[in-house]
RNA sequence: CGGGGCGUAGCGCAGUCUGGUAGCGCAUCUGCUUUGGGAGCAGGAGGUCGGCCGUUCAAAUCGGCUCGCCCCGACCA
């Protein structure tokens, strides 16, 4: 292809809307343009590097025996309203009537429209398992959409749903899927890893989010530093403490101190002089059956999944003052363990602990050398709290370290949550009906692609892993009105195109700075410049993208050549230019 | 939804405080020169200063309203 005939609008200033480095790269190459907040337009590199990755997945889904089906983008309210979700979902999921007044949404997600589709043509067991899946576009309206393709309201989504007669055969579709992403993200070219994630009230390491390692990350990636424990920051597990602190300070009698306007925990140990890992933070939560405190050490942060499900609770949230007041005695941070009559559960942290401060359960005072068994007894001790850089790794002797990621997929078992709310239900061999049990896959497109490019870039540009590249080759001749350079680099782009490499000739006639600087920036993988040296001694200079080696070679072997080099790297492995 | 910021040529920005004929760099168009890392010279085109209402002899500039965008936070199958 000619790259005077195809439209690439790459920009010399960064523009100012983007933040991180791959929106600036995709908007700088002229990949994409914003239409508006969170919604894209696809130019023509931008397209090709996307349907390169939805080829890979395609390719990858087909294998692993799922089948492509394409649902509507718009969604009729009645669904929605069947499986409870038009209700739950809030104001990401947007609404609209037709001319009927009748409502609709853009689909966010397709549990409904797929399970429907089930429901109405999957009737027996010889119709199990399946998987079907379909990359399309989804709409969320995201609070806050931003960093270009990485959050935006309209994307690219491959989203695929198993339908299984029993829980092995959804154990089974989860773990080939689970398989299929491995598969996926590293034919992409991605360092990434699977790590476990919170599965809600279902239980079982049934959740795992595919995270792409990188700086500009929204999520927190915890692993172990010496096994392979992964979980995001809302699972990550802490160990308890193997080895409790025997050598533990005599407990001293217990005080009350007066702390006028003490509330917070920076203010309480700033007046007596404490650190905060000397004081014990109590919440009280509003649960499903009532109010419950929770406590934890002054540096810790309670981690409400952890306690919700410590507690059995649906919905736990931070009670209101006047609930703290009323169970507690005691404004809003004053509340403390000891005589405090309710449900208490403590994060294990607090075990170790000795003469500690708490709330008094009265206004503007504080307990000094508060001590756990003698002062007061807690329901449970236990892992309740948001696990931090260094705490012990719930699997061997190692330490937690934090990295950031880039959620490019999750892979989830559903259960039956949808097919019992819209009752897709077969015929097992006894010709009793069951209900199907479903799991769901969702890989981001473009977010995958942003992904790549966080990834992969230097200070000039974007260093494209070849299996996403919008062109494989960039055929450069320095300069075209030198017809022996043209002539030469006519013949090489022809040649390759014909052996079906995508190449991409730069036939503009512009100075070589401005060449070499867009080529940079657009990270095609292999460079082919022909220049003085080919007119003086006949040799064409080849360039990988990510290294500054240039090999000569001849105008007769540089077909072959760069095909010979296409091949290695698609058989070498992705890891090679990383 | 709360806090902060921004809207002036395709892009990046100055001008706004202190009202008086709308500017700079890059890009773009024409011509000549130039051709290995974002060229030089000459000439040209491009703006209802986000929108509406108001104040004023006069508004990009002052006031009110409104729309859009960006950042931080809260939220998030």
């Amino acid at each position: 292809m000619r790259y005077s005939k195809v439209l690439i609008p790459t920009l010399r200033e960064e523009p100012a809307e983007a933040e991180v480095v791959s929106h600036k790269l995709m908007l700088r190459a002229g990949m994409i343009r914003k239409l508006a907040a969170g919604v894209y337009n696809y130019l023509p590199l931008g397209l090709r590097v996307i349907r390169k990755v939805e080829q890979i997945i395609r390719e990858e889904m087909d294998r692993s025996g799922a089948l492509e089906v394409l649902m509507p983008w718009v969604q009729p309210a009645e669904l929605w309203e069947e499986s409870g979700r038009w209700e739950d979902y809030g104001k990401e999921l947007l609404r609209f009537q037709d001319r009927h007044e009748r409502w609709f949404c853009l689909g966010p997600t397709h549990e409904e429209v797929i399970t429907d589709i089930v429901r109405k043509d999957v009737r027996s067991y010889r119709q199990l398992p399946l998987n079907l899946y379909q990359i399309q576009t989804k709409f969320r309206d995201e609070i806050r959409p931003r960093f270009g393709l990485m959050r935006g309201r309209e994307f690219g989504m491959k989203d695929a749903y198993s339908f299984d007669a029993d829980e092995q055969g959804a154990e089974e579709s989860y773990r080939v899927m689970f398989d299929t992403y491995c598969r996926i993200f590293a034919r992409c070219g991605l360092k990434f890893r699977a790590v476990e994630a919170e599965t809600g009230p279902i239980g079982g390491s049934f959740s795992h989010e595919f995270m792409v390692l990188a700086e500009t990350g929204e999520d927190i990636v915890v692993s172990c530093d010496s096994c392979d424990y992964a979980a995001n920051l809302e699972k990550a597990e802490i160990e308890r403490s193997k080895t409790p602190n025997k050598e533990k300070a005599k407990p001293k009698p217990l005080e009350l101190v007066s702390t006028p306007g003490m509330k917070t925990v920076e203010e309480v140990c700033g007046f007596l002089k404490v650190k905060p890992q000397s004081l014990v933070k109590t919440l009280i939560y509003q649960g499903d059956s009532g109010p419950i405190a929770a406590l934890v050490r002054g540096d810790h942060e309670i981690n409400e999944t952890k306690l919700r499900r410590l507690v059995g609770c649906e919905r736990l949230e931070l009670a209101s003052e006047e609930v703290i007041e009323q169970v507690s005695g005691a404004p809003l941070g004053f509340a403390g363990p000891v005589g405090l009559k309710m449900r208490l559960i403590a994060d294990q942290g607090i075990e170790d602990m000795v003469n500690f401060v708490t709330g008094a359960n009265k206004a503007d005072a504080h307990l000094v050398n508060v001590n756990l068994g003698r002062d007061f007894q807690v329901e449970e001790l236990s892992d309740v709290r948001v696990a931090r850089e260094g705490d012990p790794c719930p699997r061997c002797e190692g330490k937690l370290l934090f990295n950031r990621g880039i959620e490019v997929g999750h892979v989830f078992k559903l259960g039956t949550k949808y097919s019992k709310a819209l009752k897709a239900t077969y015929l097992d061999e006894q010709g009793t009906e069951r209900l199907i049990i479903m799991g769901c896959y969702g890989i981001g497109v473009g977010r995958t692609a942003a992904a790549a490019i966080e990834q992969h870039h230097d200070d000039k540009g974007i260093i494209f892993p070849p299996a996403l590249a919008p062109f494989q080759v960039l055929i450069l001749p320095v300069n075209v009105k030198e017809e022996r350079l043209s002539g030469v680099a006519e013949n090489i782009h022809h040649s390759l195109e014909e052996r079906g490499i995508e190449v991409l000739l730069d036939d503009r006639d512009e100075r070589p700075g401005v060449k070499f600087k867009d080529a940079d920036l657009i990270g095609i993988p292999l460079r082919v410049t022909l220049g003085n040296r080919f007119i003086k001694e006949g040799v064409i200079e080849l360039k990988w993208r990510w290294s500054e080696e240039i090999d000569l070679v001849r105008e007769e072997d540089m077909v072959d050549e760069v095909l010979k080099r296409l091949k290695s790297i698609k058989e070498g492995g992705d890891d090679e230019h990383s």
